[in-house]
DNA sequence: ATGAAAGCGCTAACAG
DNA sequence: CTGTTAGCGCTTTCAT
């Protein structure tokens, strides 16, 4: 169906060889030729098969995406910004949802490796020795961002730790002495990554640690019924590792005539679009999702053209506290 | 680096066939040298070359889609809902993004074509014969969505035209009498699907054809100033074409001190899920994407399949009112 | 300046 | 049951 060199080269009574050079004009050759070969190809409506052009040279310029899902905020953000920052280098991008399910995290990841993308960028749900192997043995540069999977693998992201201990002690500066830690169960995950909570834990464990604060941990998605039962004072406030559950308080709360900010703390976790549209406005941390990607990229593409370069990188970007009114 | 099947013969010490029928289970073969192939095979870490199989096959198992962006809600749901469904059917999904740019658009699309995508979801922002044209000398079975391209081309959408119009009936029936239609240019587009606005100014206008009700249109991104100057009454009513226009017009006008439901009519479109989060409750409409989704990939997939379907095919998928406080 | 030939790794007749 | 051969469309080295 569709034209080839070989159709080209007939046409216009020339070798292959002399019709590819015309094409990707390279070595020497005759510019009437040339032109006449680039005129024949242009009527024709010659395109380059790239399947076979990715054979023959062992590239193709395309880098791969694997994420959660694109109806995450966060990934959704994720997914345009290293979109963004491939193409500004000439590269394509092709993502790929894992949906939480971590075999299809590793079919998709195997798929890309046999379609020969020159690098990943991976937002996991597996980590360790094991993965890591995995990973090894597909033998493409991978940078991984928002979970680290294991000490060798480059990562790239805020310090999540850090990020949850400043604004637990801004919660604590705001002088609620009850602080109550909302996060998805660190075990038997769903729909949330992992590593990312546990981090967010440690550094709400750290701040809270030696402060004479009561807490109270929640680790479950049935936190609402927990909530319920709750008894909330002025000192109360909420530390939670995501908007998305921040919200869900204030929701449930409002309906018992309970207001962030008035009756009792509210602090949320990575800045979510939505919040512009949310009154009072929530206190949160932006995670900086877009300098992450084009870090992510920047290090993939040290990895894709020098290969010697040493591996066990890991950038950490800044993170910012967001101020709002429910503190 | 990697081990192919050419390796395996000789490790083997059988034919190249003999190695892919073991491999692939295809053919008659013994079933000794069929474990024996299959053992060494999975210790040496064999890999089939997906680009090397497709280049001789002429097919990918991969379907390609081109959206606007995952920031976007809507399509950020279409995204996940395409991916689920091609996954079923045991087909990759490699997802684009235009970013509303028109050339990049069919970039994305030259370059799927390239790789022999078996097909391509699109949410074009691009219509016309010419493009029409265009998509035709791809090659490539196309359905798009979201955006009618031209007459032959196979669309899967809910009617916005007929939405719009029920959800204005709405608005009339509730009693309000100075209607204000919000939208953004239709002109001179920015950051969305003009096609679908279009339509949807044309549903708002069919059903206040007609009626006694005074009516403005407000085509501009600037709609911010006019309402500022606006007297607001009780009979008075926003229409908007999307959710996001109706919640920055909530937040205005609560600065104000006047609240949707109490003070003002307020009707959405596309019940985005951050609604969920967002009181008073908006009205707005459903447009099913994941049924869109569905059908599209359904019909993609018999284009794929049996060459001969007629095309000029559209599916018209319902839309739901979304009850809310807002009116 | 142009051409011939080998090869990328896999599939798919057609023989035997 | 197994092997031979040609080919997918492009790249690349080596001649001429």
């Amino acid at each position: 169906m569709a034209i080839t060199t070989n159709d080209l080269a007939k046409l216009c009574g020339v070798s292959r060889t002399t019709v590819v050079r015309a094409l990707n004009n390279t070595g020497r050759i005759n510019d009437a030729t040339k032109q006449m070969i680039l005129k024949t190809a242009k009527e024709n409506g010659y395109k380059p098969d790239l399947l076979a052009r990715s054979l023959a040279k062992g590239k193709t310029y395309t880098i791969g995406m694997v994420v959660l899902d694109s109806k995450n905020r966060y990934f959704a953000q994720m997914i345009s910004a290293v979109s963004a920052e491939a193409e500004k280098l000439g590269y394509g991008v092709n993502i790929n949802l894992h949906n939480n399910n971590p075999k299809k995290e590793m079919d998709k990841l195997k798929r890309m490796a046999a379609y020969k993308m020159d690098g990943i960028i991976l937002s996991s749900i597996n980590e360790g020795e094991e993965y890591r192997k995995f990973l090894e043995e597909l033998g493409v540069p991978i940078v991984s961002v928002d979970n680290m999977i294991a000490e060798d693998i480059p990562f790239v992201d805020i310090s999540q730790r850090k990020a949850m201990r400043a604004a637990t002690e801004r919660v604590l500066e705001a002088g609620y002495t009850r602080l109550v830690f909302v996060c998805p169960p660190i075990e038997g995950n769903r729909d949330e990554n992992i590593y990312v909570h546990k981090k967010r834990l440690e550094g709400f464990e750290q701040a809270v640690a030696k402060r004479k604060v009561e807490t109270t941990l929640l680790l479950d998605w049935d936190f609402g019924k927990a909530i319920e039962t709750m008894e909330i004072t002025n000192k109360t406030a909420f530390v939670c590792t995501s908007d998305e559950l921040a919200l869900d308080i204030m929701m449930q709360l409002r309906s018992r005539g309970l207001e962030a900010g008035r009756d009792y703390g509210l602090h949320g976790f990575d800045d979510i679009d939505t919040l512009q549209y949310i009154s009072p406005r929530l206190n949160s941390v932006n995670n900086n999702v877009e300098m992450v990607a084009k870090e992510a990229i920047q290090l993939l593409f040290q990895l894709i053209e020098e290969k010697e370069t040493d591996k066990r990188k890991r950038i950490i970007v800044p993170y910012e506290l967001v101020d709002g009114d429910t503190l």
